[in-house]
DNA sequence: ATGTGCGTAACGCTTTCGGGTGATGCTCGT
DNA sequence: ACGAGCATCACCCGAAAGCGTTACGCACAT
């Protein structure tokens, strides 16, 4: 019996993780939590083999609340996801007692492959290893150009604007909408917007 | 006598606040809140000499709360308590008034620091980031109506969809559009999702 | 060399949006 | 009693958006 539990405050990001670990050999449990402080809550109650946790988090945060839970339990093993760039949330969590951290943008094989490591051996500690990003996991992959129309969408843009302002045709700037609606799964700009803002790929 | 409040709607985070900051030399009294209604609720008969206030909070939200609070009694001190991934809330925060902000993964000493400074010094403040025109000046109010329609179109619904959600013909849903457009300054649904994830009002 | 992904562009077609306007009823506070 | 604000609904109409499809050149990897 193997339990892994996510925990990360983006519903998306729970869910695609969730998913994605659910497809691990020998894992028979995958809970989420949405916060540090629900798995601190529900830590002695409902104890789990491995936390694949958030470094960024509302609240206590993910390095202190892997501080504290490793503070009250030593043997609980933890892997920190990061986006990226935060290596010094990475570092602090890893000194904090996470066994290792993943980019969320690490592909789906990669995940797995980690996630059983960490399983088969307790004592396990990873290597920090950057990886390229794939065919899932998380975060959809955008081109620079997809991710500058989105950006004029989020500016209130129409396509028509968006095209002079990067020197493109409208119906270029259409092709790009359309594509980056379908890589975020997005049903129009609004939710590809919104989609953006909770994946962190526009601010 | 020196004393703080700590405002943050996380019972988990406040209580951590609190012990931490109770911490710091100097302060004698260290009182509580969970919601920005609240500090400015009491801040006429319960004055403090500084605020700690989370950026995201239900409610009114820390911006909010810090331009109200702010406007009514100039001489108030209020460090924002903000997450990494939401600089535009410190922007904000700071441009309504704030003086200073704190990640909340900061460790205790960066926290007793800042605050002890901030004590020190009644005039500290940090350096306002440049903002543009739209987005200085007090948060856009949306009604409840509002609010539900903006996060329908988060969620890609369409008008008909929103409306079908809600039990409200098109039209009405429409209408609630258009108001919540000219609130937030939108020029589309895009735009304004956008303006939403900014401003705190949708997640 | 062959495929795959990206960037660019176009055309037709249907759906949806957004703005303008007007209207009714409700609940506040003054 | 009155206006202000909110919620509700309706109609028109032009302007976008969105979708399917096709196509070409280019880089890069298998």
């Amino acid at each position: 019996m193997t339990s892994i539990l996510v925990c990360d405050d983006s519903p998306l990001a729970r869910e695609t993780l969730r998913r994605a670990v659910a497809t691990v050999p020998g894992v028979d449990r995958v809970t989420t939590a949405s916060s540090g402080e629900e798995v601190l809550r529900r830590w002695t109650a409902d104890r789990v083999d491995l936390v694949l946790m958030d470094v960024r988090m509302p609240g206590l945060g993910g390095v202190e609340s892997v501080r504290r839970l490793v503070s009250t339990d030593p043997t609980a093993r933890v892997i920190m996801l990061t986006m990226a760039e935060d290596l010094d949330g990475v570092a602090l969590a890893v000194a904090s007692g996470a066994r290792g951290y993943l980019h969320k943008d690490a592909s789906r094989a990669e995940l797995r492959a980690t996630v059983s490591q960490a399983l088969a051996d307790p004592t396990w500690r990873l290597a920090p290893r950057r990886l390229r990003p794939a065919e899932v996991g998380s975060a959809p992959t955008l081109t620079a150009r997809e991710i500058q129309v989105l950006e004029g969408m989020s500016h209130g843009r129409s396509n028509a604007e968006i095209g002079r302002d990067l020197f493109l045709s409208e119906d270029t700037v259409k092709t790009h909408a359309r594509r980056l609606f379908k890589k975020l799964g997005a049903s129009d700009r609004a939710h590809a917007v919104a989609l953006g803002f909770r994946w962190g790929l526009v601010r």
